[in-house]
DNA sequence: ACAACACATTGACAAACTTCAATCTATTGA
DNA sequence: TCAATAGATTGAAGTTTGTCAATGTGTTGT
């Protein structure tokens, strides 16, 4: 579980509505009743989406699996963050692509 | 159809193995059957992937609908070559999620 | 006209995905 | 200790996806 992502399994996570919705919450970082430095907490998400409590948690694992987010627990709450990793292996996928080279996975 | 993609689009066109190789392969330019200037060739990407002609197909008309890439008929052959249109959905998505946090990429 | 070729489309099927209800685990507060 | 809360896990239903065999469409060469 904790192996580093691929470029497609980065790609997949990201290939979601819902998804790419709970990223833009997290990066914007407004959440309303938890919110802390630290991040934002899964009810927040679950109040934004509209989605159930264990599909939150699905969406959210996928999302950490991919190294897109950063999960930290405090006591009852889970905040989560934006994380570099993911996104940076999206970029440079991209970004050898546009440059015709290289192998690409 | 014909409507520009989404970035949800654009992510799950690049969440498979087989098409980032596929991508990959186009991007490189180095056919070996009907490469021309103008790009590759489906038969060049059958026989690199390994997978059926159908499957081939269907592949590639995901990646066009996403617009990574554009399809140039000529004669029997249609050439396949990089698009920027969809990288740049995918470029700009990524820079608006990472741009909200400074510590981000 | 006819056969061969390049590619697209259709139909079918198994695997994977999205979602929710029910349940489980861990933490907090009384 | 007990009840309430935050979140994860499990199980199941419905949908989507990846794949190939069969077939269709358009082009080239004889």
């Amino acid at each position: 579980m904790s192996a580093a992502p691929t470029p497609a399994e980065v790609f997949k996570a990201l290939g979601d509505q819902q998804r790419l919705r709970m990223l833009a919450f997290i990066a914007r970082n407004d959440a309303s009743c938890c919110v802390t430095p630290h991040g934002v907490c899964a009810c927040d998400l679950q109040v934004m989406s509209g989605l159930s409590q264990p599909t939150v948690s699905h969406h959210l694992k996928i999302l950490c699996d991919a190294e897109l987010i950063t999960a930290t627990k405090q006591g009852k709450w889970v905040y989560y963050a934006l994380s570099p990793a993911g996104s940076n292996i999206a970029h440079t996928a991209l970004k050898q692509l546009s440059s015709r080279h290289k192998e690409f996975a």
